[in-house]
DNA sequence: TTCGGCCGATGACATTTGTCATACCGGCGG
DNA sequence: CCGCCGGTATGACAAATGTCATCGGCCGAA
């Protein structure tokens, strides 16, 4: 029998999730989170086989909680499933010895066979995205510039990001211009939007 | 029996709900969509009694495709799922004459129930998303400026807006300052998130 | 019919952003 | 030890953006 945490934030889709594999032979349901923080927690006193972690969740990503996991409850497999394909996600998620990853497009009938292959020691990537990430490309952005972009999110004003980061307005302007110009973006929005999309923000 | 209609665009989740929904006695699954337009074209076909429609559809959102199914399938009872608690979705919904509302937090738990009540004529509204939308303050842009907002979202710089609207620079500029000053938001950018986090987007 | 609101445009102006050169400091690898 | 890179800062300039006043056309409500 194995012993499945489920870690998602929509309850709904929670409930529907635990209906899906709670019906499926083997697996068993024993705990579920909705935040990665709380997974966490839950894993560290449950001892679950499997891990199933949704990225986005508030408070504590998937992400994160994935990382954590490996000190908390090590032998418990991850499986990471996720709305947006970002391809850092998979990186990351790879350096954090996740042994599943799957997008939320995967056909359901495959996720109970998943997560019986990665209990067995075995991985599964989502093919779809691991394309994705073959393709990507290093983020080119240093650490600051990837915290002015991040800062910068939302059209807020050079002016408040240089309060909030406590630096100088002509020093964020130079972040965000040299973040510009590695990404070939036609200014700051732009940039944070692409950044955001392959996962680097 | 309750013959039911499942449009969501994510497999996986799809299927979870199938599999929640499937085993609710008095429930069949008749079919199921990933796309807005996809849903109606089966509902035409399939005539179902409810059909459970997601917003965050490609193509065709779940809520267009609710103002359209009225047409093609009177009888068939809509409710609808979100992940986004936009406010001004509830209302687009209540004028395509939903049924049921319900925010992807809700306990899953209390689903099939909202099913068999909408099936049986009766409303049902998440009462979470209710309290949001009674707050709500009428949409104050005009049509243009909605557009010229929607054009601007991701950093497009205006020439380019002005160029896809046909418009001039300084009319862009005006219609971006209007809205900018009618949100109260530093700057298109700040306006353009306000506007989709109330749903006007 | 007159008034007001929306659409579209122009011109002028202030402010914000983007770009570039240059400088100093600190750490780290050769 | 030296050179390079990243972090931080300034100053100057160009370009984009935001703001305002004003204009004319059109349409619908009073």
């Amino acid at each position: 029998m194995i012993r499945l945490l489920l870690a998602e934030d929509h309850h709904l889709v929670r409930g529907a999730f635990v209906a899906l594999l709670g019906a499926e032979p083997g697996i068993e349901v024993v705990g579920e989170a909705g935040r990665g923080d709380e997974a966490v927690r839950l894993a560290a006193e449950l001892r679950p086989d499997v891990a199933l972690l949704d990225i986005d969740m508030p408070v504590m990503d998937g992400l994160e909680a994935a990382e954590r996991l490996a000190a908390v409850a090590p032998g418990c497999q991850v499986v990471i499933v996720t709305g947006h394909g970002r391809p850092g996600y998979l990186r990351r998620a790879m350096e954090a010895g996740v042994r599943g990853f799957v997008g939320k497009d995967h056909p359901a009938a495959a996720l109970a066979k998943i997560i019986r292959q990665v209990h067995e020691g075995r991985r599964y990537i989502d093919p779809e995205l691991a394309a994705d990430a073959l393709a990507l490309r290093e983020c080119p952005l240093t650490p600051r510039e990837l915290d002015t972009l991040r800062a910068a999110a939302g059209g807020v004003p050079v002016s408040r990001i240089a309060r909030v980061l406590g630096l100088s307005e002509g020093t964020v302007r130079n972040y965000l211009s040299a973040a510009v110009t590695k990404l070939a973006a036609d200014n700051r929005h732009a940039a944070v939007r692409h950044a955001k999309e392959m996962g680097w923000l």
